[in-house]
DNA sequence: CCATTATATGTATATATTAGTATATACTCA
DNA sequence: TGAGTATATACTAATATATACATATAATGG
């Protein structure tokens, strides 16, 4: 109980690198218009990396080079259906931050 | 009713430029090491410019620069008291955010 | 196996970001 | 008013990022 305490103090005081590391990447994949746009458009659908590319205007390899990233951190997932593959959000705290800020931002 | 219902979904298919840029930048703020430490060190205490930086072991000028980043985005604010200026935290919703994730990149 | 389609990756490049040095500004007090 | 201190800003170099084009890989149907 004490140690635990102390334990969360000492992390308030300074962050250790790895948590920090960890935390700016989570919001680094939040701070860019083309990340937000395609998990805004995976809130309720699974879309194929043609789909997303399609949908929004943006070439494939974007797409997919944005999905890597995406990827990498967890925040999404993919199915294979033959050659297409079926992404989709994966990471819910995240998704819950991304729509309760995109609301904050919209005023309603 | 039936208008604000389809605003929303429209919002939901593509989000217009502002809102984009918007919740880009709040999240970009949080991106970022040296805000989150900055921004973490300011959780319960209110700081000035040269007690970041020594806390921290950051120049001044990096404080600085990255404070006005966090000002312009209303996410700090300060008081001046001679010819020193004491930050504080400025948005509850961002704080609350870099918190839950924080301590989710912990495993608290 | 070959052609086709969907996706991923390598590489180049333009742009953005970070943080350093030096300097300017703002305030206080003697 | 001038020295001293706290902070902000200009400018710059190093680094990171985003995305375009070209190409590679993977799966499928014939």
């Amino acid at each position: 109980m004490e140690d635990n305490k102390e334990q969360v103090e000492i992390k308030n005081k300074d962050l250790d690198e790895e948590t920090l590391f960890v935390v700016s990447q989570t919001f680094k994949a939040l701070g860019d218009p083309t990340r937000i746009r395609i998990l805004n458009l995976l809130f309720h659908n699974e879309f194929s990396v043609n789909g997303i590319a399609e949908t929004l205007h943006l070439r494939q390899s974007t797409v997919s080079h944005q999905l890597r990233f995406l990827k990498n951190l967890r925040l999404v997932k993919y199915r294979r259906e033959g050659t297409t593959l079926y992404y989709s959000h994966d990471d819910e705290h995240v998704m819950n931050m991304l729509r309760q800020t995109i609301e904050h931002a919209c005023h309603i």
